[in-house]
This record gives C-alpha cells, structure tokens and sequence, in this order.
RNA sequence: GUGGGUGUAGCUCAAUGGCAGAGCACCUGAUUGUGGUUCAGGCGGUUGUGGGUUCAAAUCCCAUCAUCCACCCCA
C-alpha cells in the first residue's frame, strides 16, 4: 500500500545520541559520579513530572514562562509539569520524608530537566543536570566542600583552565544598601551587573542609569564591584570599605570561612576568585553563589549553585540550610568533544572483539567461541548476517565499528580446534588453540597501544 | 519574545535567469580465507514548502516552515 511517509524528525531542542555519543556522554556521567561518591553523596531519583504547585513561584518570573506543562487526555485533578531543575524536587523530597532521611543529607542526582528556552549553541531544551547538595548545614564547611567536589571533576575530566567564581548573595545585598539603590531596583541592579562580562563596566553604568537608579549611587557601586584582588584579598577591599554595614559584614565573614575550608580541602586558590559581578538569576539563592567558566571555549558556565537557607521552608514549617551545585554536563561533553579530550580508551564501540563466521556449517562452532569468550568477561560479537557470510565484509564491518579484534575460523580451524586472532590496529595476527583463545585475546588488548 | 544568516544527493558544499554538479559516504567488482590504501563501475534530486514574475527560476519577488547565530535568560 503507498502510504504517506512521516517525516522522521526531533522537536526544538531536543536531540538523540547514538551509541559512539552515548560512550562518551557515559564516560563523563561515570566519572561525575564516582566523584559524587567520593565525598559520600547518595543517589535519589524523582519522577520527571512534579505537581505545577511544587515547581511554580521557586524560579523567579521569567524562568517560570519556561516550564513545560504536561497533561493526559482525561485526568483533570492533576496539574502537572516537567522539572525545571533538580533543586526544586530535591526540596520537595526532603520535606516530604523527613523522617526517613538522616542528616545532614548529601545527596546527587543525574537526570534531564527541561526548560522551553529558544535552543542554540550550548543550550537544549532537553539536558541533563549532576546536582550534588547538602541539606542540613549551614557552616561554610559545606559550601566549601560542594566547591571540593566541583574542582574534582574538573580535574579528573581534565578541563582546561576552569575557573570558579564566587560571590554572596549577601553582599550583593550589602553593596546595594551601601551604594544608596533603592529596594524596589535591587533586581535591576542584579541583572545588569550579571552582564558585566558582555558589556563592559561602561555598558553596566549606563545600562544602570538608563535603569533610573542616581548616577552617585552607580558610580559608587562600580568601584566596589570591579574591585579584582588576588583570593582573599579580594574581601579585604570590601571590608574597608563597608565593613560597618551588617549585611556586607557576614557576606565577607561567610566567604573567609569558606576560603579557609577550601584550604584544608586543598583547592588550591587559582582554582577560584571571588567575583563581585557574578550573580547568577534564579531568585532562591540566598548566600553564597558560584558558578564556573571555561575561558577557551566559552560556552557559558558550565556549573552553577549556591546556598538556599529559605527553600525547603517553602514545602515544611521550618526550612533547613542547604547549599549544592548543578553540573551542566552538556556543556562539558561539548567542550570536551571540541578540544578532543576524551581518553583513547573511550572508542566508538563497546565491543572487545568480533567473531567471525566463515560459512553455514561452521557457524556453531563460532558461536561456541563466543560464548566461551563471553565467560571470560571478553565482550563479543558474534557476526550475523541475512545474506551470505564473506570475510572480507566482516573485517571491513569490524573496522567500520571500531571493534579491535577479530576473531576468524574456518574450517581449518575448526578441524584443528584453533582460531585465528587479528588486531586490526597494527595487523598483528596469531593463530591458537582455542583452549588458549582467552590469554591470548587479553595479550593482543594489553600490548595495544 | 526581538534581530540577522542559511535551506540543493545520506553528509559537506558548488552552480549569479539557460542541460542540477563535485568530494565524502553507500553498493558492486578487481580480491570466493582477512579490513583500513588504490583502481573501475554504479545507486542516489519534486533544489524545504506554497504561490508569483518570466519564453525560461536552485537563482528574482511574496508567504510559510525548518535550522543556525545573537539578544533576553540560563547548565
């Protein structure tokens, strides 16, 4: 019957990954997590749908427009949405089942979340977050060690150069009161500072009296943000300045507790600078905030957290202090593909070796093979094919796959209860008994190079 | 939501109003017990879609859709 075909195709933002991207994304996941356990953080899953109640008014007005609704046909009572992000679930779990969850509570999270922005480089409208919090402490030590954690997958996965900034929302709160902004434009003056790298110190002033907040009060304010002392520093040019006003004061006391915890965890102090203009949007941040940025190439930060004492409140009588951080693991896996920094080891395949069949009366025998591979913890490929076997198509199959072995027996082989083993990378070939197929094919993957 | 770029073979792209092409990929063979190199041949198109101008449109005009980039915001 001709049938009108569909016309395969993903919707805005979303995307498929086929195996040789899945290895990769897999070896980035993997690594992120073994980190996470590490220091001790245990995984929680939640569903991809949360009730609208749980994720609308945590966000801030402009990232709620970007929440995906979902809906079935019949059922009207539940109003439901897609997660936004991993913080907001997180929240919600814990308040949920206090009395099952010790604390103070560490825990990560790998899964997509969804958000209906306009797609474009580095940005999806499906991706997936690695979220590692604590709930349940407020000392500076937790934040510090959320920051530990960061540094550690960015060595482990070799990125280069990444650079932590950190700023507190309390002083960012301080900075304002000090300089004269009034409270109603604190938002506005939050957001233009946040462009600071884009547009310059001058786009900010003008972006800020455009804004109608008092020149004297911008003029003020740009003195102190762009302050760019090495560490520590950093804080103490702050404090002299506003170190009466009370806001300022613990800003700047929380971020010297945190750089002596960052010490003793040995991050060392290149890792990370103390950015008066970072800001970050989402509204539930309350202290600390920090974010990472690759310098070369930029795709946006790549990790971004902070410390959000009032959330949890929002789902329980009385909220608990947790800080955490998200990795944007897209961008990572981006950056890591244009730079190339994948180990060799990371192939296209998750296949050892491929045996091969030579004809129709041999094909047990090779299954045999396999199987007896298989035990040994080689992962084989048996070759099939609806049309007729030809070693030539085999070994271009193989090398097409990125498979490195081959294993061939004919009916020579069989006869004498041999196999043929080829590496493909150099052509290095060896011809066994089949008792002495496993030593032989951990021999050809040890001394390949 | 705003501004701009681009849509031609599976992929990357040529063809500036006059016969729709190349490279790569794919298939077949040279090579019926061995891939990656080479050589020969082959498959592959409603030029995103709809309309308009013209003797004639991939090419010019209008609309529409898709996609990419930037802004906003963000991982």
């Amino acid at each position: 019957m001709a049938q009108t075909k569909i016309k395969p195709r993903l919707a805005k933002g979303f995307r498929d990954f086929l195996p040789a991207e899945m290895l990769k994304r897999q070896y980035v996941i993997d690594t992120v997590e073994g980190v996470f356990q590490l220091y001790g953080y245990e995984p929680l899953q939640t569903p991809v749908l949360e009730m609208r109640d749980t994720l609308f008014g945590k966000y801030g007005e402009d990232a709620e427009q970007l929440i995906y609704s979902a809906q079935h046909g019949r059922s009207k009572s539940d109003e439901v949405a897609m997660r936004y992000d991993l913080t907001v679930p997180l929240s919600r779990v814990v308040a949920q089942y206090e009395n099952d969850i010790t604390f103070p509570f560490r825990r990560y999270q790998i899964s997509p979340v969804w958000r209906g922005e306009r797609p474009q480089k580095g940005r999806y409208r499906e991706f997936y977050q690695c979220d590692a919090d604590i709930v349940g402490v407020s000392g500076m030590e937790a934040d510090a060690e959320v920051i530990s954690v960061m540094h550690t997958v960015y060595q482990r996965l070799n990125l280069p150069q990444p650079i932590i900034k950190i700023n507190n929302r309390k002083l960012l709160t301080g900075m304002g009161i000090f300089s004269g902004v009034p409270d109603g434009q604190l938002p506005d003056l939050y957001r233009s500072i946040d462009k600071f790298d884009k547009i310059g110190a001058d786009g900010v002033e003008k972006e800020l009296v455009e804004r109608g907040i008092p020149a004297e009060a911008v003029a003020r304010m740009m003195n102190l943000i762009q302050s760019r002392e090495a560490g520590v520093k950093n804080l103490d040019v702050l404090d002299n300045q506003m170190g009466d006003l009370e806001a300022a004061q613990v800003g700047i006391a929380e971020l010297r507790s945190m750089a002596t915890y960052l010490d003793a965890l040995g991050v060392p102090t290149s890792a990370y600078e103390f950015d008066f203009t970072m800001v970050r949007g989402l509204s539930y941040y309350t202290g600390p905030i920090f974010e990472t940025i690759i310098q070369e190439p930029n795709l946006g930060s790549v990790t971004g957290g902070g410390r959000y004492d009032d959330l949890i409140g929002l789902f329980r009588r009385e909220s608990l202090p947790t800080v955490g951080m998200s990795l944007g693991i897209e961008r990572i896996i981006d950056i890591m593909t244009e730079l190339d920094l994948f180990p060799s080891h990371i192939g296209d395949t998750v296949v050892d070796l491929l045996v091969t069949v030579f004809d129709d009366e041999t094909q047990i025998a090779s299954a045999r093979l396999a199987s007896q591979l298989r035990k040994m913890n080689i992962r084989t490929e048996l070759y099939m094919s609806d049309s007729k076997f030809k070693l030539g198509k085999q070994f271009a199959y193989a090398d097409k796959k990125g498979i490195p072995l081959v294993a061939t027996l004919g009916p020579e082989e069989v006869a004498q209860g041999r196999v043929s083993l080829k590496r493909l990378s150099d052509g290095e070939e060896v011809d066994v008994l089949q008792a002495d197929a496993v030593d032989a094919v951990v021999n050809l993957m040890q001394t390949e190079f």
